[in-house]
RNA sequence: GGGGGAAUGUCCCGAGUGGCAAAGGGGGCGGACUGUAAAUCCGCUGGCGUCAGCCUUCGUAGGUUCGAGUCCUACUUCCCCCA
């Protein structure tokens, strides 16, 4: 796989910026996207109304696909959804209703749309629901026509599931068969699309190769399939965890300024990695950024924060993001551009308890919580450490016509009266 | 169908002789040190509180008891073995 002669764009850039975990057919697959257009997919869950930063490398691949001169297809998983995620072992979580699935279908595509580039171009991206197809087999149908192309002896093969029985984990009849249906999902597209190409997370490794197969078997057509490596920052922590939870992709779920915040917030042994896969900036330029050392690649690090967000949010919430961030850290000063929290002046006047305060404004979960985080020296009105979460506020506070309240070094809210 | 085992602090794992707001981890949060990093060390980690206390927690529902996560009964879910 560390095929150092790749001749088409799209493989070799994949190989620089470390993508490539694994390939089905390398050089078939080189040959195929070095003399036409390859058109690719990857499939995306439609469970909550955003995608989080875990999938951002899934997306970013698409894009270079996009940007190599082929076509992406991004497959919503609206049928698959309607089952719930049987890898979870919570099954007590509800079932989306059809409704919920479109609505999340639809929140999910504005991001899209911030990567790729839609429309009916030959190698414009399109997207489309797994639901569209699956919902329309019967039981007897599916097995007839997909059932026979699958041994249980292979099945019984593959990692993914002789784990799980050597583990004597118990893995259900359904969780069973998403292998099938992820691989007729292929089918599919090959036939609806021509689309030759599935990528996914090392662990879709087994799905992947399945529907390869079966596209081989029954179309008699080439098909490849290719996989990323698991994320995880330099220090082993899970990707995309961080103060706040999850780093949802969605404006309203996560703002700018915090998604500028987590990329500012990488390890330094990740920064030449992260701007590989999550900004568009040259080799080069990374290269050198990376070699920086000491506190000086804390300069990489607001590079990297500025071209992944400029991606996500645009050039001027990038921006924005930075000069408060500057402004907070590096200066101390008060920048409106960071979170507030309104509270009505007659409410203020009369005096708020701090930790009632904090609590409500976000920077803890609960009153007790907020007095504990006081306690131990975490939590700053206006900059000065203030141990007793009892201490009542009023207009007195006020410093410039807000308070600004800071839980660790991190968590700034300005509270303002209305 | 028969037999055995399990469910614990609503993030996860996990100890728990009838006196338990419940050991210990992980994770998370905060502090110190730094560079808004990593590593390390320290503290916190059910809710409310006028800090005396009150309230709510150990699968669900009952029961025994002054007192139940702990004992009894039924139920639910899961796992294992036999058929």
């Amino acid at each position: 796989m560390s095929d150092p002669a790749f001749k088409s764009d799209f493989l070799r850039v994949l190989r620089d910026r470390g993508y490539i975990h694994q390939v089905t057919h390398p050089a078939e697959l080189d040959e195929a996207a070095s003399s036409g257009i390859v058109t690719a997919y990857i499939g995306f869950d439609a469970t909550a109304p955003s995608l989080h930063v875990g999938s951002l490398i899934q997306i970013m691949m698409l894009r270079r696909l996009q940007q190599s001169g082929h076509k992406p297809i991004v497959l919503m998983g609206g049928g698959t959804t309607k089952i719930g995620d049987p890898t979870d072992k919570d099954q007590s979580r509800p079932l989306l209703t059809e409704a919920q699935i479109q609505a999340n279908i639809a929140s999910i595509k504005t991001v899209f749309a911030k990567f790729l580039r839609f429309g009916d171009g030959p190698t414009d991206a399109i997207m489309v629901d797994n639901d569209s197809w699956l919902s329309t087999y019967g039981y007897v149908e599916f097995l007839r026509e997909f059932g026979v192309h699958f041994t249980i002896n292979r099945m019984l093969a593959f990692d993914s599931v002789k784990t799980r029985l050597e583990r004597e984990q118990p893995m259900t009849f359904l969780e069973f068969n998403y292998m099938l249906m992820q691989s007729v999902d292929f089918l599919e597209l090959e036939r609806r699309f021509g689309c030759v190409l599935q990528m996914g997370g090392s662990d879709q490794w087994g799905n992947i190769v399945n529907g390869v197969e079966l596209i081989r078997r029954v179309e008699q057509k080439p098909a490849f399939g290719l996989t990323t490596p698991l994320l995880s920052t330099a220090s082993g922590q899970k990707m995309g965890k961080t103060v706040g939870g999850a780093v949802w992709l969605n404006a309203d779920m996560r703002s700018p300024y915090d998604y500028w915040q987590f990329w500012r917030n990488t390890e330094d042994a990740d920064v030449g990695r992260f701007m590989r896969l999550f900004t568009d900036l040259p080799l080069d330029d990374i290269a050198r950024l990376e070699a920086l050392e000491g506190a000086q690649i804390n300069e990489a690090k607001k590079v990297l924060a500025n071209a992944a967000t400029t991606l996500l949010h645009g050039e001027d919430a990038a921006r924005a993001a930075e000069a408060a961030a500057v402004a907070a850290f590096e200066q101390g000063q008060v920048s409106g551009d960071l979170p507030s929290f309104e509270v009505p002046r007659g409410v203020l006047e009369a005096g708020v308890v701090l930790a009632a305060l904090a609590a409500d404004a976000g920077l803890a979960a609960s009153r007790g919580e907020a007095r504990r985080l006081a306690q131990g020296g975490g939590l700053r009105v206006n900059d000065t450490v203030e141990t007793d979460g009892n201490r009542t506020l009023n207009a007195s506070d006020l410093v410039d016509g807000v308070i600004k309240l800071s839980a660790g070094k991190k968590k700034i809210v300005l509270v303002r009266p209305v």
